[in-house]
DNA sequence: CTTGACCCTCCAGATAGATGGAAGGTTTAT
DNA sequence: ATAAACCTTCCATCTATCTGGAGGGTCAAG
């Protein structure tokens, strides 16, 4: 199993090497080990830890969240009883965000389907105002 | 029309009335008006304005974006040709996010329909990491 | 065996988005 | 007319999520 410094992985995500120190001193990436020199290095399990995290993250949930659910994880416990409420706000979270997501998206779309110059006098923001506050 | 104190109004949307004089001094909201004594006054344009600003920000726009938008159509200009890579963008991302969302929550959806106690062990990161990066 | 591109730690600063305390004036309800 | 509950400004602090510099060691290619 090949072995990478931080630097690879920091390329292979786009993120800066001190981002993934970062995730490390705040105890979202685990301690990584080291090289007899004293470099970080990284296998496998490691990145698909990262991989976790930045999906996570693109879908909004924080840093701590994220942790949370990996911290379960990685005591064994099945995490269902532990998580079912966290779970369950997630869930409500995304079906608002999806609703009001899905709702803008159709009316900007359908903005931009308008032939260009045509004037569109007060057009953004009525279309977000009609969204519900959520 | 009736006027309304800072306080009324941050009661109305659950905000902090700090957090609404913070949005007057970056410009997100106009100077408010005054009483004689200087408390600041709001009537019903601002409690719109306000409430635009918040679903904005629940649909992931930055202060930053929203105050762009809000100075276009403040300026009388048709947002359209101005915003348009703007708005592209943001549709962009939004499809993205919804589609993660929706999967994800189907997942965690069909996760919570399984009986409990049942073991369900190390279902929540799989869960997730099956979504794409992004 | 030197040069450039890495890596390390420590500490500080950056950014977004608020929130808090102090000192003091105003409104309102009893 | 007085107490509770507002409001004001100024300045500082907070959280989350990084990012940067200094000072110094390591690695790999020519």
């Amino acid at each position: 199993m090949k072995r990478f410094f931080i630097g690879d992985i920091a390329k292979k995500f786009g993120l800066n090497p001190r981002t993934i120190r970062y995730y490390e001193t705040i105890g979202l990436m685990p301690k990584a080990g080291r090289t007899e020199s004293g470099y970080r290095v990284y296998g496998d399990e490691t990145i698909e830890r990262l991989e976790f995290i930045l999906k996570a993250k693109t879908l909004g949930l924080k840093l701590d969240e994220i942790k949370e659910i990996l911290l379960l994880h990685e005591k064994g416990e099945a995490p269902c009883e532990c998580t079912k409420d966290f779970i369950r706000n997630k869930i409500t979270e995304m079906e608002d965000k999806i609703t009001s997501l899905t709702e803008l998206k159709e009316r900007l779309a359908k903005l931009l389907k308008l032939k260009k110059y045509k004037s569109l006098p007060k057009f953004i923001c009525p279309i977000i105002e009609s969204e519900k506050t959520s």
